[in-house]
DNA sequence: TCAAAAGTGTTTCCCATACACCCATGC
DNA sequence: GCATGGGTGTATGGGAAACACTTTTGA
């Protein structure tokens, strides 16, 4: 790809040194990220920061920033961003969709694309960013209205959030839900993805699935499709700090 | 959202209509299309353009365009770009996935956002758009090497495809495969939805998966997935017309 | 001894797959 | 009558779900 110039003619060389890339009125293009995690309290919570400038300046948010044209890729402003955010490199990105619609920012067009982060909260060191005064961890809450965020005592409904931001958690959520049955997302959120327990991993499934698992099922489940698959170590040792049976650790391989 | 300025205070006012959009340099946004459909002989196909301008002059391609910022939103981008080619409104356009590497496109930095649409072949009216001399449908082949696209004598490997259109493509297509087994979408391909045989129906079902189906387990799942859960109607009447068996007729509901 | 987590065994039901077979039609 | 697509019945096996049960530990 980055050779492409290297097999023209002169006259198609000439027109890329002379295209004018503002025939067309051009977008902004930021890349917003939902940040997951399961708390001390085994909950499943994401990462919210309050914003310090206009517009909705004090609203919470997911965290974002703008793409840099012809300096990084998508990709590149996402794990950028986390890691103003969270201190968090090397962190699987998934992206998730893209908004477009022309008023989602009042400041102008501003297209999003959005990406999901899985990470462990024992690694996460939050830290708030340029266009942010906080940033904190919220459990995922539901109630008659439905989904609503909390911090300790501070709860924060949907319509308190940014932008369309509401939707995009929404939409994250979901995702996530879907995902965590068919890929291995729920090791991403594993303290530690290469020494762990059955119930440390069954307890993430429950967390994001919201109810409670059965635990002859979901052991039998685990054995098949990722012990018997390969995707998954036994370690032979056992964990035996906690005043309980000893538990079998495993290891998630790759 | 439209109405966001009638709450703001006076200083935030002044900040968005003294906001500088440019403050980062901007990449273009396009949204292109991946359009399956399905040829009198039953194969899945896609349309390709052949590119009338540079770069990649005279390569084919999937069809697409930029974005117009504030006046139009990335679905509608989508929406345009497909009635331009093909002469469809009211399709249902899926978001496949965004790229946006820098040198994706040797002009500037293109971000694009990829839909995927599914098309009866008889509402097919093909034409070139504005930036191309030809489109037309080619057959999704394998062999060795891979995907190749055919249209009669004429074969396209993925090297020939401008861009990285073949890995749209090829995301394109593995989607599709898996959506198949959960979504509705090949109701979408079908010449008539609101009537149609089961075989007919099963046959869009071969071509995508690319393998021939079990007649009986496939009238039996179409039962317990789509008729017992009111998606699908039993018209209560026969297609008589071919030299064989009369087969009982459906509709898909919404 | 008891709570709580760790781990086992069994039964039931649904669904995917495979496969053998019959039916109606036009040529 | 036969090819072709349309349509039925049955058997097998695996996995999801429900649930009853035992084991091991620290307090």
């Amino acid at each position: 790809m980055k050779d492409y110039r290297k097999n023209c003619s002169k006259e198609e060389l000439e027109y890329l040194n002379t295209y004018d890339s503002g025939k067309y009125e051009k977008p902004s293009v930021t890349t917003d990220i939902v940040i997951f995690t399961i708390d001390e309290e085994d909950d499943l919570s994401l990462l919210l920061i309050r914003r310090g400038g206009y517009p909705y300046k004090g609203s919470w948010a997911i965290p974002g920033g703008f793409l840099e044209a012809g300096k990084e890729s998508i990709d590149e402003t996402a794990e950028r961003e986390l890691f103003e955010e969270t201190g968090l490199k090397n962190i699987h990105l998934t992206q998730l969709y893209t908004f477009g619609k022309p008023d989602r920012d009042p400041r102008t067009h501003v297209v999003s694309v959005v990406y999901t982060a899985l990470v462990p909260k024992t690694q996460l060191q939050i830290r708030a960013g340029d266009d942010a005064t906080e940033a904190k961890l919220f459990k995922i809450k539901y109630d008659i209205d439905g989904l609503y965020f909390k911090n300790g005592s501070v709860m924060i409904s949907k319509g308190d959030l940014a932008f369309d931001h509401a939707d995009i958690i929404e939409l994250a959520i979901k995702r996530l839900r879907n995902r965590i049955d068919y890929e291995a997302d729920a090791f991403a959120l594993l303290k530690d993805r290469s020494s762990f327990t059955i119930y440390e991993l069954k307890r993430i499934y429950e967390s994001i699935k919201n109810r409670s698992l059965d635990t002859a099922n979901f052991r039998k489940s685990f054995f098949r499709s990722y012990l018997s698959s390969g995707r998954v170590r036994d370690r032979g040792e056992k964990r035996e700090d906690a005043g309980r049976k000893p538990a079998e650790l495993y290891e998630f391989i790759a």
